[in-house]
DNA sequence: GTGATCTGAGAAAAGCTTTTACCAATCCTT
DNA sequence: AAGGATTGGTAAAAGCTTTTCTCAGATCAC
């Protein structure tokens, strides 16, 4: 202890928090001889104290990591300042497995939780909406007034599709994942919006081999052709793009192809790289982190559903434009 | 409090503890009433006491998360059970903000702390060697005297390349990533040990475009063409896949090829999926979780670095035999 | 010079749990 | 039935900070 070094030890406290009154040279030499020795206070008999861990929790059951990592990049980044840190608890859509963490989260006494997921429109395997601190949705459903943050998928999808028209396309596929999803309906639907009817939306699932079979499927119908696909992500837009490459169709010459997510090690390692639409989680997980610390700290916080915007990123999949990247 | 709730204060301590002399129906009782009122003890005033605080910390400068999610996920497999939680650290790389994260955590009183990173022969930017807790690394470099673990290189590309002349082949093809990685020279020696000279060794980056590179450079060459490819990651293993089937090569018909990493996004959708060396990262860090404990719990572990084996994942990209999954 | 005001620093309490020490009241032994 | 052992339970200390209270000495006013 600092105390026994310098001189008392209430003394210490005060001078290294700048509180309470005292002689300045005395203040002055505590910090000095505290810098010297590596004093840091204990964060657990000071949380004890003050009723704050500077600890949050997210609870994620996304195995992939696919939306858990940028949202927790976010977390961190935005909290890693105030002296907060984060506990990360994996739970496989396995309800005792997420009580079993919530629990000892809870034991450690969090500040708060962050809830993230892989799906906008489903809930995490466990109960959250009474429990005594602060909890935070990210990209995952909330329960009533809750706070939740979620991508715009709607804006995104006009982002994209209106880029595909301004470029001059006109005859633009999409080709998705399964509607049962939210953001699938969602995306749908603005798609619909922008480049009206003329084209068919092909739900599917997300992976790469229903990219491949869904443009076989649009080239063997008679008729013309699409001359821009927008996927519903991008490991679907990788499985057309190489659909496409296998049938002689340039992309993006004759056919923009355009995706959805950003997922670096799938987009940017296509053929031509795609341009696709990011849904800024790392954005999305700042916000969550600075607003769950708003509520440990009392601050008040208007409940509801907050969208945030997506962003266009273009790559060389869509031609009309030299890549911002 | 329980004992408020119940009868007295230290009683209730060593109630719920089964510790201490006390009248069995006492005991009960107190057990019962805590259940009820859903106590659970406060996780700092026992960490407290203990110098235990049943919390880890988890140091990565892997960004992607490819090594560290599986890594993270063994951990906490292995940790949940003893109560233990985990904080993830990501530092980019930057000393100054590893920094900070390790200070945060052993102001937490973190019971030990595992590093963790994306490349076996290089350091976190960050010294962790004079810590007064205990520290582990996984897949990355460790100090002297350190617990190591990491998985066999050598022994998973033996594994590869035998299971490649055992199907038949004969003419088998190294293409790989920097020569600069250990892992790499590693899987390439054993590569040369098992398969002889008769093939060159392909250097290059971890990436699609050299595996289609690489394939480009290979057919171009005059004389026999390789009847195999073994890749130093799955990746690279694509990339050469795709540039067989633009050349209208048979994969695995006329030429087998087997990846490394089983990155299961890019293994699993690659046409036809691929034949790769799985790391076990998963047991890895379970194992790395394991031997912080011991170390925290003061239990002896030896030092030095220990090798995990890895295993072969058979798809469909060799031929030879049906996929075990 | 004396009472009032300040100032600098230490003492003590609180926060929650576990552990050790302790004290009554039983129980047993002979 | 009395002394010792056992039993059931409480009081108190410790672990480390922060905060509030207190107090001795110095300063100031008149």
């Amino acid at each position: 202890m600092a105390a026994a070094a310098a001189v008392s030890i209430s003394t210490a406290s005060k001078a290294l928090n700048d509180t309470g009154r005292m002689g300045s040279e005395t203040r002055e030499r505590v910090k000095r001889i505290a810098a010297e020795i590596g004093y840091r206070p204990n964060a657990l008999a000071r949380g004890l104290l003050s009723k704050r861990s500077f600890t949050i929790g997210l609870l994620t059951n996304d195995t992939y990591g696919r939306f858990t990592l940028p949202v927790m990049a976010g977390i961190s980044d935005a909290l890693v300042d105030h002296g907060v840190s984060v506990f990360l608890c994996a739970i496989e859509d396995d309800p005792a497995l997420a009580q079993i963490h919530v629990d000892a989260m809870l034991d450690k006494q969090v500040d708060g939780i962050i809830a993230t997921g892989k799906r906008l429109d489903r809930r995490l395997p466990v109960d959250l909406s009474n429990l005594h601190v602060p909890v935070v949705y990210a990209f995952t459903e909330g329960t009533q007034n809750s706070v939740t943050f979620r991508s715009d998928d709607e804006q995104g999808a006009r982002l994209a599709v209106e880029w595909l028209v301004k470029i001059g396309r006109r005859r633009i596929a999409h080709i998705t994942g399964p509607e049962d999803f939210f953001s699938v309906r969602e995306r749908a639907g603005a798609y619909h919006e922008v480049a009206g009817h003329r084209e068919p939306v092909l739900y599917g699932v997300w992976s790469e081999s229903w990219g491949h079979d869904a443009v076989e499927q649009l080239w063997k119908r008679s008729g013309e052709k699409p001359d821009a696909l927008f996927c519903g992500n991008d490991q679907i837009a990788r499985g057309a793009v190489d659909a496409l490459r296998e049938r002689g169709v340039k992309v993006p010459h004759d056919v923009s192809v355009i995706g959805f997510d950003n997922w670096e090690i799938v987009a940017a390692q296509t053929r031509p790289p795609l341009t696709t639409v990011d849904m800024e989680l790392k954005e999305l997980g700042r916000q969550a982190g600075l607003t769950v610390l708003a509520l440990a700290e009392g601050r008040p916080v208007e409940p509801g559903v907050r969208k945030l915007p997506c962003r266009l990123i273009v790559r060389q999949s869509c031609g009309g434009e030299a890549p911002k990247e």
